[in-house]
DNA sequence: CTGGCGACC
DNA sequence: GGTCGCCAG
């Protein structure tokens, strides 16, 4: 009887949007991981900033949202964020639970805050673009990637089949000796679910260029392995390979509109943008 | 929030 | 074992 009044009141916390979580949640102040602390010295944007977000009210279609965990830029008019850009290495990699899908208590005021309770029965999954995993060396590291910012509706066979098989690849090659920089994020539209609307991406698309984990962003070079994914979003694509969505960087950017690698010399940036990969 | 469930590697 | 999710209470 107990438990069912909590659940109950939990349902109502939930449905009536209030972000009690915060409060229920308990940060524990020593809980990061101490032994090593990459985050809050990561540039997350160490490649460049694709669309030229601005973190200003003004800019409230390319709102640029920087943690120490990643950058973001969220569109207010969609709902779903533009992009997110982030570093991952072996320091990322921990045994943290998963967090709890939160609304993000980090956009401005008067901004609707979507809720996780905005997906619930739409079809979709609540698609994470920087995957849960990735972020695993704390709790409240993990948390941060829970923000509804970070998600999109994304379809299961989509999410749950090729898309997740190339995030543990990526996972795969950090443990053997690599680290990445990551940039994911949708394209196009398929609709959209919720009240007010959330936008339904046509695509999923995703960047990782491949370092050794030792090098520095120096180290590019037009031999530098670089994977491009855009993969339809879709269910009846859950058994495909990963690989059947490879693309080039001038793709993406052809769809998006967005430009990659700016903070890379132009020669490098067109070397790496034509590559196909085979990994 | 918890707990149970299902899918896949 | 892990990952990704879903829904009920």
């Amino acid at each position: 009887m107990r438990r069912f009044w909590i659940g109950i009141i939990t349902l109502i916390v939930l449905l009536s949007g209030c972000d009690a979580q915060q409060f229920l949640a308990t940060p524990k102040p020593g809980s990061s991981n101490n032994s090593n602390q990459p985050q809050a010295e990561v540039n997350h944007m160490a490649l460049g900033n694709p669309s030229g977000a601005l973190p200003e009210t003004s800019s409230s279609d390319n709102y640029l949202i920087q943690r120490p965990e990643y950058s973001l830029a969220y569109n207010r008019k969609l709902n779903i964020l533009n992009w997110v850009s982030w570093h991952l290495d072996i320091g990322d990699l921990g045994n943290t639970d998963r967090s709890q899908f939160t609304t993000d208590p980090d956009l401005p005021e008067g901004w609707y805050r979507v809720k996780p309770t905005d997906y619930t029965n739409s079809g979709y999954d609540r698609g994470h673009m920087l995957p849960s995993a990735d972020r695993t060396a704390s709790e409240s590291i993990n948390r941060s990637v829970f923000y509804m910012t970070n998600i999109v509706p994304q379809a299961p066979d989509n999410n749950q089949g090729p898309w997740k098989e190339f995030e543990d690849y990526c996972r795969d090659l950090v443990r053997d000796g690599k680290q990445l920089y990551l940039i994911a994020g949708p394209e196009g539209s398929d609709g959209s679910i919720g009240d007010p609307k959330i936008r339904v991406p046509k695509y999923v698309w995703k960047i990782a260029l491949v370092l050794d984990a030792n090098d520095q962003i120096s180290d590019i070079n037009r031999n530098t392995e670089v994977i491009a994914l855009r993969m339809p979003n879709r269910d009846g694509i859950r058994d495909k390979d990963w690989r059947d969505y490879i693309v080039s960087v001038a793709t993406i950017e052809e769809k998006t509109k967005y430009t990659f690698f700016t903070n890379l010399s132009s020669e490098l940036q067109n070397s790496l943008k034509q590559k196909v990969a085979t990994p």
